[in-house]
DNA sequence: TGTAGCATGTAAGCCGTTACATGATTGA
DNA sequence: TCAATCATGTAACGGCTTACATGCTACA
């Protein structure tokens, strides 16, 4: 019943909590990876399958997720649910430790640190290249807001869908001005 | 000689080399970590102390980075610098490695998400403490932005600062227009 | 019949943190 | 003289990844 988990068990058990409320009979492990990957990925980790299930027994050790084994065939598929004891401790979690500050590794910033390494095409070529994995990442989250629609119990994973769909706007915003303003002054010398 | 080193070794290469730039005799693993609590922490991650000098150990052993042992009193403290062969290896890792898409580990976001777990003004609250941390966060910034000044060998370093502090004045105007949507909606319910 | 996807796990190992341990120097 | 800061490291451990291992099911 020991609760000290780590912020990647929380998000997990937030999934669960989700799902918890659509009247399913649980998420399987391999089920609960494609959901991380389709929201968690954009604002938090997407953990490995091996993460997953290490989490999953943590999470049933604690008495937060309960597993229930369904038989199909002659295979057993183990379904998550989440517990009275795992809402209470997300909701603890939600109020009780503070939040921390967002933590970034941009390795496009840290390249751009050092650009003066590097002829100015290789510079460019970065910074355009990253804002072409910028547009993907856009259009496979607005599919993910879309799926969301304007249900009300959905309202809060819309905003934060809403929210990053804005950030990669920015973001491919500004890389091209900075693009702009390398080509400029790249221009400019000689 | 060996070098496949982590992202943060590469990093901590790329502040030696601007200091070696400066005709310096070098950095002690005190100062390194400093100079990556200025600016590395924006966007990346500045190591503990304890990493600074495992990660100047190894640089060492592959020969990227030399020390150089100063005695001053009864005191001998250790500083280093980049090798010739250290810039090499950071040439060659800037056009070589691919570029990852950026890691964001976002608290506020991930609490948001399951911010129906818990009542209006938690939620509120929670934003209105990040608009807080962002505007401290972008104060510090902003310090170091007006340090590098538009010194032409600092353009690089100054156009990543001037990025951080966009990104920065992005959340606070996002978060804060969340936070208008959370009232509203919360107001137009009974 | 074969392959892609579903499904579950263990083992080894890296990266990075906190805790621990130690001591010198500077300045109030 | 006392505290803050400078300075350097080792040990233990947590979180997470990749590699490894295994097998079922649906469908082309």
């Amino acid at each position: 019943m020991r609760s000290d988990l780590s912020t990647t068990s929380y998000a997990l058990l937030g999934l669960l909590v989700f799902d918890g409320e659509t009247s399913s009979h649980g998420l399987t492990g391999y089920e609960l990876k494609q959901r991380a990957d389709r929201t968690l990925r954009f604002y938090w980790v997407s953990p490995a399958m091996s993460q997953i299930y290490t989490e999953l027994g943590r999470l049933t050790r604690d008495g937060l997720a309960e597993p229930v084994d369904s038989v199909r065939g002659r295979r057993t598929t183990r379904r998550y649910r989440i517990t009275g004891a795992g809402r209470d401790a997300l909701h603890d979690w939600w109020g009780s430790a503070e939040t921390e500050f967002p933590t970034l590794k941009h390795p496009v910033a840290l390249r751009l640190l050092m650009a003066h390494l590097r002829p100015t095409d290789d510079v460019l070529g970065m910074l355009e290249a990253y804002v072409r994995q910028l547009a993907i990442r856009r259009s496979e989250l607005l599919a993910v807001r879309e799926g969301l629609g304007d249900a009300d119990t959905l309202r809060f994973p819309a905003m934060v869908a809403d929210w990053g769909l804005a950030y990669y706007d920015f973001e491919a915003q500004v890389v091209s001005g900075l693009a702009d303003r390398v080509r400029r002054e790249s221009s400019a010398e000689v």
